[in-house]
DNA sequence: AATGAATGAGCGTTCATTCAT
DNA sequence: TATGAATGAACGCTCATTCAT
């Protein structure tokens, strides 16, 4: 890696760390691409050097977001075995990310949404990915016995639903003031509903 | 009602039809006032007679749909009893209503939540409400032994969460076709959670 | 006068009352009909009935304030036989008509001006009118011999300026708090000029 | 100086060029951006470039106009040593000054005065940084026993306003053709006032 | 690689005027 | 006479993108 190359790797870097800030500020419309350039210490013609569009940005944004939140979970649920275990890693892997990077948050969950048609798909598949990941999980879980058959592809989606809708609440309004607090209750309503867990069984 | 009450109420409620429409298609931001006018088959000064500004129509816009969901709901829980059918009925309240109305999800659901710092407060009040809603049926279910004690807050974000995002993909992708037929398996999540219903417990 | 066109014409000064305050408040730019319908007790509807546009209303506005100043004037001048008294006369009409109505000053001296090239020439032929006045005063005063020979149209444009700078001056900044008081200085230097009185003169 | 500021500054110097013509030509609320940009030949972005509004345009064209005109006066009484020399040095001074722009007369003495509450402050400011240089000098002239005590305050507007309604009449009239032609006349007027000098007294 | 001046299409909003009632 | 809903042209301003340097 030649030190030019690491110049522009951290020049490249530091727009979208910027971009970052600026998106999650004002959301990808109002956002302006000077305001972008200005944060990055850099001119506008820079940021297009290194881009070819605003939109591109924004998408390289949630890719990277995407893949964040995709590995961090994927390696804490592989650090488990047992089938249970592996759900609540999982769980609490996206609750920190999440909650230790609230513009992130806003980026993923709330900014990307309502962006445009151009970034549904992409939204789309990274919501599929993820559902994906817990599908893969639940199956596993499921031929172990520890769940009962159902509909994966249904399921995963709930699962990050109800997950999502925590984490966007945290970001509108703050609440709960630490976002891992709701750790305890999502995961028994995760694992059995509201009529919570059976008699005689454990935790 | 004069007949030139109606005129204008009809007026007004062409330029809301055809904003819904556009903000559905374009998204808040790519959305034009120009083509709500001609939508309505209207003009520009139309719309402005009838609304002070394009932020207000979208506020206007949101507050019915979310009004809207709510007493949909609300009327669907009242109609029973029974804690669970109660439930079950506000389950099925919002999937029909959205299921019925695929612009109005995409409104609600997608293009509120990036159109900007001034709907997200409104959004929030909408959630909030929504999720009051349940909560008061879940602390009455809880009472009632139908439900164990639990964080009902959560509970009903959760609950939220997990249905607006079966209802989101459906919007995003199609999938399933016909929304309402993720009922059952969302209701067993609901109230059974990943594990299923306990044994000798009925459906 | 039927009773009908009392109520016409009571509607029609009602309209110029309000025109002459939004005017003065808002300038002719930035005044808007809506307003002057508001302020008048009127609908748009009814402005449009008494005057086919917004540039006649402000005409009628200057040619009445015009025909009043003028009137005035001349009815001053008319009381008094001495030349000088006549000046002074004249002079002090000036003062209170505008002193008694700032709205009515700011129209003439200050709006009117920059509104369009459309009032120009009214205000040209509102300016050449009064300087013709004060130039007849002056052709009188000089064959009187109470003045020497001079180039009175230039004379009474200097004079109208003067006056004018004055009260113009009192409505941009208020000073000074009573308009009149400015009479005895600016008499003085209207007859004698900036050198004063010459010796063994009488004020 | 460098070749990009050279041509950078001389692109601002169009814009303002052109703002004249469109303004004086216009008046401030007819004149449109687009044409003041296709004037200089530049873009609508390109005027906005260097000037953040509509509004900073006009200011900036009457703070030099203002400017420019106290400087020609200053520097032409300064080169005067007599109290009565220093005084025509500055009616010449304003004559001259106008007389060779009638776009920047039109624009101080008209279009600046209707333009809004905004440009009143400017304007007024302009008008007592006038006054106060006359005022100057009268006091000086006076305590050299030139003139007689006076109110400087009141005649500085007086004098100010005569020089002011003659350029004034000469923007809208056309009248007299070259504006220097009423130079003897107002000289004499705004010494010895309509009454003339005084016998026995030169010039 | 980087700069920043320049472009120009696009948009929200205003408002004088018209006209059916 | 009077009303006020409707029209539509006009305008100030923004900003993603380009490109000469």
């Amino acid at each position: 890696m030649s030190g030019s190359q690491t110049k522009s790797e951290s020049r490249r870097q530091r727009v979208l760390d910027a971009a970052l800030e600026v998106f999650a500020r004002e959301g990808y419309g109002n956002a302006a691409v000077d305001e972008i350039a200005r944060l990055s210490a850099t001119s506008k013609g820079g940021v297009y050097f290194h881009f070819p569009s605003k939109q591109a940005i924004f998408l390289s944004l949630i890719d990277a977001a995407g893949a964040l939140l995709l590995e961090r979970t994927e390696r804490a649920m592989a650090a488990e075995t047992d089938p249970i275990a592996k759900g609540d890693a999982a769980l609490l892997a996206v609750l920190r990310t999440f909650g230790g990077h609230r513009a992130l948050a806003r980026l993923l969950l709330i900014e990307a949404l309502g962006a445009g048609r151009e970034f549904n798909q992409r939204l789309s598949d990274l919501h599929a990915d993820f559902a994906r990941l817990i599908a893969a999980y639940l199956d596993e879980a499921v031929a172990d016995g520890a769940f009962p058959p159902m509909d994966v592809d249904i399921a995963s989606v709930a699962w990050f639903g109800a997950v999502n809708q925590t984490v966007t609440r945290w970001v509108l309004t703050g609440e709960p003031e630490r976002l891992e607090d709701v750790y305890p209750t999502l995961r028994s309503l995760l694992l059995h509903g509201l009529q919570g867990p059976c008699a005689g069984e454990n935790r």
